[in-house]
DNA sequence: CTCAGTGTTCAGTG
DNA sequence: TCACTGAACACTGA
């Protein structure tokens, strides 16, 4: 379920496995979907025997950088994970990331696999191919990274500037929040977590929001993504009171959280849960 | 068998 | 050109 505090996440893990290390093996899986614009043989060569120098991250977008370019661009988009394998790193995770193939040991999905001199392995895998894997120059003149607003965790907008930007826009706010272009790295159920924290009605319409609301999402942003960032986004570790354990259980949209009933609609093309008792 | 799903991009409209 | 909407993408798992 990668949204922003997930990149992160993985994020953090290939830094600290493949900062300073050269990549004396790599195996990319030909998926001409994946590898968009890409032959297999390309992704080869950008990463194999390269020395890895960064690896970023803005919104949900991620990129490794070497000591020069290309630099190798990563999206997980629906359904894919990066996670580590080798002797002793199957470790647990709560996430839902593709268990091992049974047959050749090795993750399900496996779409790219890169071995560090350090002997550390990063395994990307997707098993909906919403993923995607690309080269370029840089971030900078990247078109895909070059459309992301800034990073809404890195890089917040002051309230100021977010109350300014959403009160004039004519969608549902919860459409604003997903707009990539305005903030980047907020996705569907942190939107709704946010908004419910906030207290505000996901179809509400940006020019409708007040100064006090708009404080209040831009502090619901900070307080969801500081905690989900902080615990590794780890799901088992979100506080009780989040949306997030009530929103697809049991019987859909007629879950309770706090006693009040959970709604479900679609908003801004997504599906949404709220509460309308508290969410005005 | 049907259907919903964590995200992005594009075509069409106003 | 911009803001907005809805569909398409490809596949798994319930």
């Amino acid at each position: 379920m990668p949204e922003l505090p997930e990149v992160e996440s993985v994020r953090r893990l290939m830094a600290s496995a493949l900062i300073g290390q050269r990549l004396i093996d790599v195996e990319v899986v030909p998926d001409e979907i994946v590898c968009s614009g890409h032959s297999t043989e390309e992704v080869d060569a950008a990463l194999r025997n390269r020395v890895v120098s960064g690896v970023h991250r803005r919104g949900k977008f991620f990129w490794l950088t070497f000591d020069s370019a290309p630099v190798v661009f990563g999206h997980l988009g629906m359904a894919g994970w990066i996670r580590e394998v080798g002797a002793d790193s199957l470790r647990l995770h709560s996430h839902g990331e593709a268990p091992l193939d049974e047959e050749n040991g090795r993750p399900r999905f496996l779409k790219l696999l890169m071995k560090a001199e350090n002997g550390r392995q990063i395994a990307f895998t997707d098993s909906r191919r919403f993923a995607r894997i690309w080269l370029g120059d840089s971030a900078e003149t990247n078109d895909r990274v070059k459309k992301l607003g800034p990073d809404a965790f890195n890089e917040a907008l002051s309230v100021a500037d977010f109350s300014k930007a959403i009160q004039k826009r004519k969608a549902p706010i919860k459409a604003i929040l997903l707009d990539q272009a305005l903030m980047s790295g907020i996705g569907n159920w942190i939107a709704d977590e946010v908004l419910y924290h906030a207290r505000i009605n996901p179809a509400r319409i940006g020019t409708s929001m007040s100064d006090a609301e708009a404080t209040r999402l831009h502090e619901s942003i900070a307080y969801v993504l500081d905690l989900a960032v902080n615990v590794e986004a780890d799901y088992t570790k979100f506080p009780e009171n989040w949306l997030f354990h009530h929103r697809w259980g049991g019987n859909k949209g007629a879950d309770l959280i706090e006693g009040r009933e959970i709604q479900r609609d679609t908003v801004g093309g997504r599906t949404t849960a709220w509460v309308p008792a508290i969410q005005l």
